[in-house]
DNA sequence: CTGTTCAATCTAATATATCAGTTAATCACA
DNA sequence: TGTGATTAACTGATATATTAGATTGAACAG
């Protein structure tokens, strides 16, 4: 296992993009293609956090800027508020939600539970080449530098290792419906990024390869119990590393009972 | 554990009434009444199989029908696709699916995934009104008889069991997403229900108060492998118990590859 | 008889208008 | 000064009209 300090190698980064590039939607938008539009570059303001909690909506004045009418940016605010993005107040207003570490915490478990689960089947059985590609994923992930400018690339090949999970357990689907439900985490995890520097801390690329080997080596022990360890371990690894931003954030953030 | 022949108490049925009143769209329905409405018809008449797979939905019969304008129907067909109960075709028809069996599955693997965890945790740690709570509840479905009219009042207080673990556990959210897409699954058991010979043998009730027992024990025990294990066998018999209705009505079904 | 082309019809997506409810500002009164 | 009532403006829900694409059937050619 290298480590390199060039920005990461073009094979790294072709292929998270090759498997994630699908597009923000996670084919979850119903409508039309305008609407469809219109929603995915919302929504990715929104998790970006260009558009902050609270930031009123106006219609008008959304159907002048991205040049459409009511009608399909009717339908992406409606998808957009069935994934608790933004509030729509009937025949009043609709505000971008606060960051509701309720349903960050259901996005947690949801995660935990069903990828827990994939792991003890696939303990059970794998397909050889399901787990060379897992191995592969992760002998990518370490030929990623440490470098800062390379934080992109090694999250997202983050995320094409438990996508590949997903795969090879045959159960995308739920890992669609999943993060379908995750905008409130990932604006959460969107003020840790802007911090490169506490991103490289999150992120600690030895700890993440070596968590995802020892996943892969109680799979291919077929030892259930371990790799469903190691999984929670590298899950719960990754939700301690989220300090608090309540605190520099409290605008951004639901009131919470103490 | 007393068994009765006549029709379940009052209390069971009202029990479960008051917690599983709340109504057909779970929350996830965006837009105004008039197209909550028409959604949660057509929704039932789908699961109810009143509008059986392949049926086309003509929205000028169903606004008229519903009394209803193009765009509270359009909300509702919209909300129906997410559900993958309705295939809207771009400028073409729009069609209730046929079930399929890999949306089945998936619906499955999430129900067991998400309970395990749930039971997981309990057993970790309970409040002891929510155990007896539970325990109040399997009490409850001993006293209701094995008619075949008792059927409808015992399958509700089986999901007010499996509910109530959900609230115990804090995870009500993600019971309500994982039920969202679970209209395919209630189309096959339907399909079941409709014959009650059958609808009794599947829910036999003894077993069903025995597994829920048995999750029970380990909880208090603070056994989480007795208390998962007894979730996985609870739940993969009534998996078991659904026969094939493929050969019965092949019509209904996705072509699957053998 | 089969395949291709074309036009009419049908249906969903979008555009626009109207209705229904909410909100904020103003005024009157105590 | 504070409170309640009124009204105009604003915004989302619904109604209706128009556009855009798909489908079907008829006619024609080989």
């Amino acid at each position: 296992m290298m480590s390199s300090n060039k920005p990461a190698a073009p094979r790294a980064q072709s292929l998270a993009k090759s498997i994630l590039g699908g597009g923000a939607d996670l084919g979850l938008f119903e409508g039309g293609p305008t609407g469809r539009g219109v929603y995915a570059t919302l929504r990715d303001q929104i998790v970006k956090l260009d558009l902050p909690p609270g930031t009123p909506l106006l219609r008008s004045e959304l159907a002048e800027t991205h040049g459409v009418s009511l009608t399909p940016l009717r339908d992406a605010l409606q998808q957009l508020a069935k994934e608790g993005l933004v509030k729509i107040y009937p025949q009043s207003r609709t505000l971008v939600t606060p960051i509701d570490m309720s349903a960050i915490r259901e996005a947690q478990f949801m995660r935990i539970a069903l990828e827990t689960e994939v792991v003890r089947r696939l303990a059970k059985e794998i397909a050889p080449e399901a787990l060379a590609r897992l191995r592969s994923i992760v002998a990518l992930q370490g030929s990623v530098s440490d470098q800062p400018s390379d934080v992109p690339t090694f999250q997202e090949l983050d995320e094409v290792f438990h996508q590949t999970l997903f795969v090879a357990a045959g159960h995308v689907q739920s890992q669609r419906i999943m993060r379908s439900h995750a905008g409130h985490l990932e604006r959460l995890r969107r003020l840790h990024l802007d911090d490169i520097d506490e991103a490289g801390r999150i992120l600690n690329n030895k700890d993440v390869i070596e968590g995802h080997s020892r996943i892969l080596d109680g799979i291919e022990a077929g030892d259930a119990p371990a790799a469903m360890d190691a999984l929670r371990q590298h899950l719960q690894r990754t939700v301690d590393r989220m300090t608090d931003k309540r605190a520099a954030f409290p605008e951004y953030f639901t009131q919470e009972k103490p």
